[in-house]
DNA sequence: AATGAATGAGACTTCATTCAT
DNA sequence: AATGAATGAAGTCTCATTCAT
């Protein structure tokens, strides 16, 4: 016997909505985008079926909704603040840490996943790449004493974004614990090869 | 009208199989595993429906094999012939061009995208990232002219994989020279960062 | 061209569900449930191929449905009423008839095919054997004139039940009237017997 | 890897199809003939599935040769000595452990089984009923003492006919003693019931 | 705005049977 | 006489989506 929906009187308008894109967010995250059905996702919403289709046309939109509204990272308020003058090593993990606490795990697991087969997708991790590359050199730029070349800094932010992406998603079956214990050690080589390739 | 296919009587052995693993990889690779219905790999490979699940008891055990037979990279047989005494940095860069030539693109690409539901996806994953560093690891010593504490070895190697990774899989829709030409900043980056963190 | 169906809009409640179970029913004991494909369910019912799955999860689930919801015979509620006194041939053949009057004929065909295959069938025979047992011992003490052992009184009523069972089941195939015809025999040893072996 | 059978060097002629047909028995009796495929057959059999089709061109042949090759019940060769003059019940039992002695269980369980399906098995159950009818009057007119009529001759013949198949059939999934114990006790009832309607 | 029965295309898989060798 | 790869029709089941209410 199925659960009877009990009529809910829309507490907050939307309400509804937010619960199909939480259940989805969760499910697309943990099966796939083609594993999930929308039945399922319906159940987890704990809404009738029918719902999930007055709210989105199609499941496709499902996703989406979710890649244009739910940012895989915050957009940092204060990436100054996060600098720590002369120990450019601590602000790079500093920055991690920021990154991490900002955005959404699910998020990021559902864009790479399909990145492949959803341009919505694709394109979102373009524009994510970009933005973790600009806050880097600016933490780089804020952090380091010295006056290092544009394509130094360029290339030290590629290896730190590299970095923080291989330890976010690549690495995301191993510890946690052991990733940042190997972000500190990336950084410090990060920050030692920007200090050999500075003027001083 | 449905393509007939005259009975195919094997001229080499093990010929259908062989054709229903190359369709399958294109397929998983380019779709995805649940996108691509057992029906499309078997137009593909030009064999009838059947045969498939003649070869294969599921949809699932045709991944399973292809992870199992195919590697994502064939083990380096020189590792020793890719270092350059002194640049490291352009050992380095060798290294990547080497696994890039040996391995198969396409089971790279199914693999980090199944990693999440399929186990042995995940289980290969692991495997190939402890080889990419330990091959990083061997390079560099064999390159880098001063001594190096194990320790900074190593977080160079993490830096080095992650660079690779990323050049490799989270960047895989940008262009390939501007893939390249990032990597080699970096390779400049880490080398200098092992250089000024090794005693002379 | 097959028939689209127009969406039937559940007249009354339950009323999909109910065709397809009638369908199920007349299709399992015509063919058995192996040979009776869930599409013929469908179309028999006249009702679109998924909604069969829509209320039954299983092909099994909907035999054992039937099984748990379709009694192969109606309890008795008037057990009594069947009693001839000082005549309990007669008393026999009426409770055949009154059991035959009550029953579903095709649940009892799908009943014995399948009880070698599913547990539920098998399961239901045991309790439907026992009744059938007990309320011919009632009948038969009823009817019969005189006292008989506890013992006798069963060895009867196994020898009717036996009958009832053949003529329903294992002689199917015969003519309904040679059957009766049999049956009616059978009544007059048995009862016979049971005078023989009573004190007087 | 298939276990490859070795090129049986067909021992006896006929070994093969032999195995066939045995295990066809077993497995249409504990499965059903529908859902056994031939593919198990030849496994069980441990011949190459296309030797299956060698020897019988159909999976219903398969079902035809059982039913026509292997006897449910064997004849009885000697069924004047079964008789126990005077003592009819005994005699009864004795019957009943001759043919329960003489046939072949499984091939019952098919029988009854795909007769609602198999023509042949149906026309095959019909002559087994006749022959275990006259077998039983034969029984009966030797052992009892008296003379009876024909017809209640022929009565008590359908009560332990009747017996004896619930026994064998309907009763299968009790226990052996518990069904035997209960042909005692008809056997009983159906002599006593012959005494009473016979003339002295 | 909300609901859940209804719909049918299509997915994976099974299997009797064929046939070149 | 024997073999096992090949074939495709058909079966069970899933699911996005529609729609009357």
């Amino acid at each position: 016997m199925p659960a009877r929906h009990r009529r809910r009187t829309s507490g907050a308008d939307g309400e509804s909505r937010k619960r199909i894109l939480d259940a989805a967010e969760d499910l697309f995250a943990a099966r796939g985008f083609d594993a999930t059905p929308t039945a399922a996702i319906a159940t987890r919403a704990e809404v009738p079926k029918g719902l999930v289709f007055y709210y989105f046309p199609t499941k496709e939109s499902i996703l989406t909704t979710l890649i244009a509204e739910r940012p895989s990272t915050e957009p940092l308020d204060d990436v100054a603040g996060l600098a720590v003058t002369g120990e450019p090593a601590t602000a790079l993990v500093n920055l991690d840490a920021a990154l991490d606490r900002g955005g959404r795990r699910a998020m990021r697991t559902i864009l790479w996943r399909e990145a492949d087969t959803h341009p919505a997708a694709r394109e979102h991790l373009r524009t994510l790449r970009a933005y973790l590359q600009n806050v880097t050199v600016e933490v780089l730029r804020a952090s380091a004493p010295l006056t290092a070349p544009a394509r130094v800094l360029d290339s030290c932010a590629t290896a730190w974004v590299a970095a923080m992406l291989s330890a976010a998603h690549i690495d995301r079956f191993r510890e946690r614990d052991d990733r940042i214990e190997d972000l500190r050690g990336v950084a410090r080589v990060v920050t030692a090869g920007l200090g050999a390739l500075s003027t001083p």
